[in-house]
RNA sequence: GUUCCUAUCGUCUAGAGGCCUAGGACACCAGGUUUUCAUCCUGGUAACACGGGUUCGAAUCCCGUUGGGAAUGCCA
């Protein structure tokens, strides 16, 4: 039988990159295996999934290239058989309500006491847990609930589902047993509402079971039984809980494998007696480490920047993108970082992705951007930037034969679109100076001479080229006892008003010199920062 | 509190008991190319969290400690 794996969000606000990286390792894991990529859309909170979030979702799929297999499946669509398979649950013994005979009662699902036998308990064999007298041990339906005291000498109480605690005696202080739970009583037990209480109980012993399963990524994972309590599926508005939902629309969809953040491992226990006590096989899982931020936390409201949209209006390109989020967690194994769609695909084993969290960063991504960005077609690149200047004030002003000088010169500068914001000197007037490199380059008194003898030479408007420009440049340095190349940094600054941009002499080419004499003469005019 | 997960340069990572004097990338620093800026090239700083064990041999296996994260919701 082919992998079939799913990508479900649920669809509430903006779509985040530990989200969307989540879908990309689905992706690659299908593609790699040719299976099947599925959608399914959790859109179960109607307070807080929307039609803007869907959309948005949509959208960040189709630019990054993660396109699904077969119909979308919207989560809502399917309350009506989650309500049955909670029904048929009740009607096997395997859920119950809270607060029976109450018309809003919630409804939990029952760890099924017999489970020696499923696929996904063993036993740890027998366990004695010395408990506080000063609390009952209480035993009902819904579990255990016993204490014991801690090292400073405190109560705590813990409770566990009664499937945890098989063959539980519970023994006094002569070490007399109180209670036993046996084949005799457990049926009686598994419908009693009001627990029966154990006062003066020294000691429980009991059958520890826990429940295991083999993850691709993080290998074997367990949880003792007793530490696992029964839960709620239907709330009192008789609406499905995630993990009902959830489990019902995997095996709707023919789900076997469930790549997910490792922020579900622990559901996971769960899940596989849900998946059992349906009939279903259980699933294959694969846990994914979470994306912290560069404080190493996770990603909360405050992290703005972690959108998807986000890195798209920043003027990321979808592929670099997909390319750093895939590293982020993984690795082929061996140097390659750049890698095609294909490479990827090809190299993507699931089990060489990372155990622990990785951290967001920036500058990486921004580099990798540069690198794509370096190997690009130019009228590709001189395209984007064209619409990427939209945004952009001087935009109104630009011819688009100028624009194109401009990016050309550009390319292999750019890593992030939006860096083309810096472009605005060559179609406007310089409204700020750096002031560090005003300080450093606009001060000097001999300097300053040396760019006003450039004035009129510039004004003079017959230097055509850009070795043309270089030779007055040259010469002025010379003039003024300066060496080859000393008034590069100052006329940049006095032009331009910053200290990074493209070749001197060429910016000053495309400008026009009548431009850039004028340009001198305000910059000189200007008070130096202090 | 309990339970579960986790730990290699600042960051992302390679590493499957001997190929490790721990490799690559980003960032950072220095030098070169460009008479300037950026690209590019060369080099450098920088890590196996700590303590025990197993072994002829440990980054790698085991135990503990510490740090980090998660679950313990009528959120998903």
């Amino acid at each position: 039988m082919s992998i079939r794996a799913r990508f479900a969000p649920s669809p509430t606000g903006q779509v985040h990159i530990g989200n969307i990286r989540t879908a990309i390792f689905n992706y690659l894991f299908t593609r790699h295996n040719k299976g099947e990529f599925l959608l399914r859309i959790e859109d179960t909170d109607l307070e807080r999934s929307t039609k803007q979030a869907i959309d948005a979702l949509y959208d960040c799929m189709k630019w990054l290239g993660l396109d699904y297999d077969g119909e979308v499946m919207y989560q809502t669509t399917q309350s009506e058989h989650h309500k049955q398979v909670a029904k048929e649950f009740a009607a096997k013994g395997l859920a119950y309500e809270l607060n029976p005979g109450e018309e809003n009662t919630p409804v939990l699902f029952r760890l099924e006491y017999d489970c020696d036998s499923f696929p996904f308990v063993r036993s740890k064999g027998m366990v004695k847990v010395e408990v506080s007298a000063e609390a009952p041990v209480k035993i009902n339906r819904a579990g255990v609930v016993y204490s014991t005291v801690n090292h400073k000498g405190k109560v705590v109480e813990s409770a566990g589902c009664l499937a945890g605690f098989k063959d539980l005696k519970v023994y006094g202080k002569e070490g007399e047993i109180l209670f036993a739970l046996t084949s005799g009583n457990i049926e009686e037990i598994k419908s009693l509402v009001e627990p029966v209480t154990i006062e003066n109980a020294s000691a429980i012993e009991f059958e520890r079971r826990e429940v295991y399963y083999n993850d691709l990524v993080k290998k074997e994972l367990s949880k003792p039984l007793d530490s696992i309590k029964d839960f709620i599926i239907i709330r009192s508005d008789k609406s499905p809980v995630f993990h009902l939902a959830n489990v019902c629309d995997d095996i709707t969809q023919h789900v076997t494998h469930i790549v997910r953040g490792d922020d579900h491992v622990e559901n996971t226990y769960r899940h596989l007696f849900l998946f059992h006590a349906m009939g279903y096989p259980v699933p294959v899982y694969a846990h994914l480490p979470m994306i912290v931020n560069a404080s190493g936390k996770p990603y909360s409201k405050r992290d703005g920047d972690a959108f998807v949209g986000d890195f798209r209006e920043k003027g990321f390109l979808p592929h670099a993108l997909f390319n750093y989020l895939a590293l982020l967690g993984w690795s082929p194994g061996d140097d390659r970082e750049k890698m095609s769609m294909e490479e990827m695909i090809e190299a993507f084993e699931i089990e060489k992705a990372q155990h622990s969290a990785a951290q967001f960063d920036f500058a990486k991504l921004s580099n990798m951007n540069g690198a794509y960005i370096a190997e690009m077609a130019f009228d590709e690149f001189e395209n984007i930037c064209w619409d990427f200047a939209e945004r952009f004030e001087y935009k109104g002003n630009a011819d688009r034969n100028v624009f194109r000088k401009v990016a050309s010169l550009m390319q292999s500068r750019t890593k992030v679109f939006t860096d083309i914001a810096a472009w605005s000197y060559f179609f406007e007037d310089v409204k700020e100076y750096d002031a560090k490199g005003m300080k450093k380059f606009l001060k000097d008194e001999t300097m300053r001479n040396a760019l006003s003898s450039l004035v009129p030479v510039f004004a003079a408007g017959d230097l055509k080229d850009a070795s043309a420009i270089e030779n007055a440049i040259r010469n002025a340095e010379t003039a003024f006892g300066f060496g080859q190349g000393k008034l590069n940094q100052s006329v940049r600054v006095a032009v331009t008003g910053t200290t990074v941009g493209a070749g001197m002499y060429e910016t000053i080419e495309i400008l026009g010199t009548e431009k850039c004499a004028e340009r001198i003469t305000k910059a000189l005019a200007q008070p130096l920062p202090a």
